[in-house]
DNA sequence: GCGTTTATGTTATGTCATAACATGTCACGC
DNA sequence: GCGTGACATGTTATGACATAACATAAACGC
């Protein structure tokens, strides 16, 4: 299942990159992760991954579906949140919370707590490393004997692009 | 409208503190800060903040809606969505978006980014003041030139109490 | 091969949120 | 006092997001 059927979307990329490499890189090094892990890849999760990547945005769960049901899947959506809920656990994917959207982890295998910067203008949504906010974290719960499991960190504003054009 | 219909509800508190205190003594500060900036706190809009800090837990719209409709205001969902969106622009309650709720603020006027620890266990969401995260927001955001409006920052996990039993 | 576990498909429903428009209220200038 | 414009509330209707529960099928260990 690796038709090239989803163009690169236009707009959104998550920052500057070569669109060949990131998401046949990324997918390769999702799947020898999961398989390490032994988690299966399998074809609806693979696909689903594949869409994220491709799509170089967040996506919608309904989205997601719609693009998995013409690849010859169900088109329930259990069988959307099923899959994106696998990639979130393996990390191969995030939840952005704000937006009610998901997108393909840049980065699997890394540290894991990214914060999501999400454009209210044009709807783009950059992923930064966020060691820092992660550490501060930590010691903030550390302070009231909390254990972190996850965390989201996302912040509303306005992109570089869209803060001259509209502010 | 400051009827005592609305007992302090089981659990789920905060933090330790004195119960009549921080609700009329919040609710004060709100009402002076809401004049301060021209902002009306409505009956409506009373009433919820009422409703939410004397829940002293994170509350969903519908629960708000609903007390709110035996208060006498209007039943119909955008009746709350309006009065917590009011609330949230004000920096009088928080939304929290991982379990689709609200709270009231315990520090209005103060600093605002606060971090919130869920507990998965009961349910249980605890404000921590964030300053170190929100610094490190604020420099990941520069380095990448995005301006930061709102920000959402949310924990997972198990809190104290749950830790010892559950784990 | 056979039973157990894990994944997928499907039905149905629950929960959260907002668009759009009608009605009401209040402050202000005249 | 009375029109008028701004803001708040009420109401109808619908849209968007998410999951419970059960049926079927594939994979995996033995």
């Amino acid at each position: 299942m690796s038709s090239p059927d989803v163009q690169p979307e236009p707009g959104l990329a998550l920052e500057a990159h070569n669109h060949a490499d990131c998401c046949g890189g990324v997918l390769a090094r999702a799947e020898a992760l999961a398989v390490s892990r032994g988690a299966r890849l399998t074809p609806v999760r693979r696909r689903t991954l594949e869409i994220l990547l491709r799509s170089h945005r967040a996506v919608g769960a309904y989205e997601v579906l719609e693009k998995l049901s013409e690849s010859g899947f169900g088109n329930q959506p259990p069988v959307a949140y099923r899959a994106l809920d696998f990639l979130v656990d393996q990390g191969l994917a995030h939840r952005i919370r704000r937006i009610n959207a998901f997108a393909a982890c840049m980065h699997p295998g890394h540290q894991h707590t990214p914060a999501f910067f999400i454009c209210r203008n044009c709807g783009s949504v950059a992923e930064a490393p966020a060691e820092a906010v992660r550490n501060a974290m930590m010691s903030a719960a550390s302070g009231i004997g909390f254990s972190i499991e996850r965390m989201n960190v996302e912040a509303l504003g306005l992109c570089p692009a869209c803060e001259g054009a509209d502010a």
